[in-house]
DNA sequence: GCTTGACTTAGAGTTAACTCTAACTTGTAC
DNA sequence: GTACAAGTTAGAGTTAACTCTAAGTCAAGC
C-alpha cells in the first residue's frame, strides 16, 4: 500500500503519517528501492489501534510508551496490559463524567424550551 | 470572593482565570477600588458551566460564541438552545464511540490476560 | 520523452489553551 | 510600620499535535 492509499484508509494526512513515523509511533515501515514507503496490513492494524487510543484521549507520549513496550517483545506483555487497564479505567471514569455532563446539558436545554414557550405565550 | 478563593473553588489557576477574562469568557467582573477582582456567585455558576462545556470537548472559541449570545439577552435564547442541542448531540455520538472503544480495549486486555496465563503454564 | 501527480526530506509555521515572567502595587498580621 | 502574601498588567514562552513549505526525485499515462 502506498502513501496515498494508506492515507485514505486511515483518514490521516500523509503529513501526519510521516510525523507519526518521525516521533516513533510507526516503525520499520518498508521502503521501495527508490525510498517510497510501503505500508502493510500490520501497519494498518497498528495505526487503527493508535487511533483508538488517541480518540479515547490518550496523549501520543503515552501511546509511544506502549509502542516502546511492544518493540521489546513478549516479556513486556504484563506492562502493556497494565497500561491498557489503567487507560480503560480512566476512560470509564471519563464516560461517567461525560454522561453526567450530558444530563445537565439536557436539563439546560429543557429550561430553554420552557423559556421560549413562555416567551411566545 | 477574591482571586485566591475563586481559584480554589473553581480549580482553575489565577493565570487561567485572567486569561478567560482576557479572551472574553468572563465579563463585567467587579473590582475593588484598588483594582483587585471580586467574583460573585453568578461568576461562579457561569464558570462552572464553562467548565462543563470544556470537559465535554467544546473548544473555547465556541463557548465564546455562547457567551456572546448570552450577552445580547433574551432574544438569543433560541440560538443558545440550538448551540447546546448541537453540542449535546455531538456529545451523545462521542459517548457512543467511546463506549465502543472501551469495549475493544477490554477485549484486548482479555487477550493479554489469556496470553499471560498461557506463558505461565 | 514529457507532463502531471505522488513521493521524499529537513525544518519552519500554526493553533489552542494555557503558563510564566517581570515589575510593580495592595492587603494583612504582627 | 514592616514583612510578606496576594494582587495587578503586558507580553513572552510553552506544549501538543499537527500542518505546511521548499526543493527536489519518482511513477504512470500518453
Amino acid at each position: 500500500m502506498n502513501m496515498k492509499e494508506f492515507s485514505e484508509v486511515t483518514g490521516l494526512s500523509a503529513h501526519t503519517i510521516r510525523y507519526y513515523e518521525k516521533i516513533g509511533l510507526l516503525r520499520h515501515i518498508e521502503r521501495t528501492k527508490s525510498g517510497h514507503r510501503t505500508f502493510s496490513k500490520n501497519d494498518l492494524v497498528w495505526i487503527e489501534f493508535i487511533t483508538r487510543l488517541k480518540q479515547t484521549g490518550m496523549p501520543l507520549q503515552q501511546i509511544l510508551k506502549y509502542a516502546d513496550l511492544r518493540e521489546k517483545g513478549n516479556s513486556t506483555a504484563i506492562a502493556r496490559m497494565d497500561l491498557l487497564k489503567h487507560h480503560s479505567e480512566a476512560l470509564e471514569e471519563k464516560l461517567r463524567q461525560e454522561t453526567q455532563h450530558l444530563k445537565k446539558l439536557k436539563e439546560k436545554i429543557e429550561y430553554y424550551e420552557n423559556l421560549i414557550l413562555s416567551q411566545n405565550a
